[in-house]
DNA sequence: AGGGGCCTGCCATTGAACGGCACGCGGTCT
DNA sequence: AGACCGCGTGCCGTTCAATGGCAGGCCCCT
């Protein structure tokens, strides 16, 4: 049954769709018995096949997944507050939660005439170069953290090394603000002001963001909107 | 394996958390299996378990379900066009693909102030019954569509029975018309108006539809404009 | 105190998953 | 033309991991 799982964890954003040989390549599993796995799979519904033969993640899988608290249940009450946001910045608006020592991007609201791309909707951040990511890190469980920055990290699109004191000074002046602003020069140069969406028992259970290109309009209002909206949210979610 | 599914399959969008009892209720698996499958699922992400011993689905498989074609990545291309006709009309933009008799609902934007909400993103639709299933219904396998109307069918939240002549002929205007109009009192007053999204070999694939209150602006300019969004997903999808 | 859910770990049995193998097919290189 | 390679598919005997009954522990309600 792990095996069912790992066909599926084959696929990734630049494979969307695989062959059979592909995906018993990719899962390591013999082409025989990933046949078997796969057309049984496929007639739940959480695999599809194409005219082509090729094999896609299911309709059927998607339904289920929809389901997830921390997915779809968090974006349902998160969407109509990153729409305002969307339509005031006509840029970016991003809505992320912490798996494990990455942020999974929720959803991305983008104008049409926005910024060059970052992420995807369903990929991940690192938690130490984005705005979201530094919010959700601050915010974590202290034991949690001092983990993270045990490790040698890399500011993310650049490949600068972190200094953990500088980033450990960053993340008391996030909690400090109650919110993250980055400026960053990666795709080009823009801004990030994200803040902590907040849940039962006054935890935080995710990150709200708009990223707008650096010298457009706002650069002050962007904190008050994007934290206005973050408590909205938070209350929409029971925040005490 | 398939008793994996069906745990999966436990859940519906009344039961996003459930204890292992109910799980295994649900599912029709003894406890002791229920837990030992659950456990395995739980360690890879497929599921998540809350403090209080709930069970719900995981990010993870969230994660992998967005990697489907028909669900995120539709919805990727078609998102920017969706939100031009959102911020047009302020009410509900709905894109749906057909999957098995029913439909599935992809993405739904709703304005802040729009009407009572009528469907739920990863939610199901009657194809007889609203736009974009007679949309979808219109263009589908004719043989598909005989087997459709052989059914008993009922108007969805009235509880009306459809006269198959008048439902043929419905579809045979939709297709004439490359769009559907359809006014109902269901939850209040409304007219919705959907097009097809054609694919590659010119076969639709999902179905758009603006759903506004009767009585509100714009009547005639609507489908213009639902047709032209419709197009233009079109042609980023490769139709022709 | 008693009773009933609910969750969990254990363990001997058995039935289903496993993957090597061979076949058929289509495309490409020699 | 021929040979070859990769791909997808079905078969089948072996085996090992999944199975679920059972009992224990916990908590809540009566």
């Amino acid at each position: 049954m792990d095996r069912a799982l790992s066909l599926l964890a084959a696929f990734d954003a630049g494979h969307r769709s695989l062959t059979l040989g592909e995906l018993s390549r990719r899962s390591g599993i013999p082409p025989s018995s990933a046949l078997r796995l796969a057309n049984r799979l496929t007639a739940w519904g959480a695999l599809e096949r194409g005219d082509d033969g090729r094999f896609s993640v299911g309709l059927r899988l998607w339904e289920v997944a929809s389901l997830a608290p921390r997915g779809q249940g968090l974006r349902q009450v998160a969407m109509p507050f990153m729409g305002d946001l969307a339509e005031v910045t006509r840029q970016h608006v991003l809505l992320a939660v912490r798996e494990g020592d990455e942020a999974v991007l929720v959803e991305r609201l983008s104008s049409h005439h926005a910024m060059p791309v970052l992420y995807r909707v369903g990929g991940r951040l690192p938690l130490h170069s984005t705005g979201v990511g530094l919010v959700l890190l601050a915010f974590a469980d202290p034991a949690f953290q001092d983990e993270v920055l045990a490790r040698p990290l890399v500011h993310e699109p650049e490949k600068v090394p972190v200094a953990p004191d500088a980033l450990r000074r960053t993340l008391a002046e996030v909690r400090r603000q109650g919110m993250a602003t980055v400026r960053r020069a990666s795709p080009a140069p823009l801004v990030t002001v994200a803040a902590p969406i907040f849940g039962a028992e006054h935890r935080v259970v995710a990150a709200l963001s708009v990223v707008v290109p650096r010298g457009g309009a706002e650069p002050r209002q962007l904190g008050p909107a994007v934290r206005t909206a973050a408590r909205s949210i938070s209350r929409m979610l029971g925040a005490h």
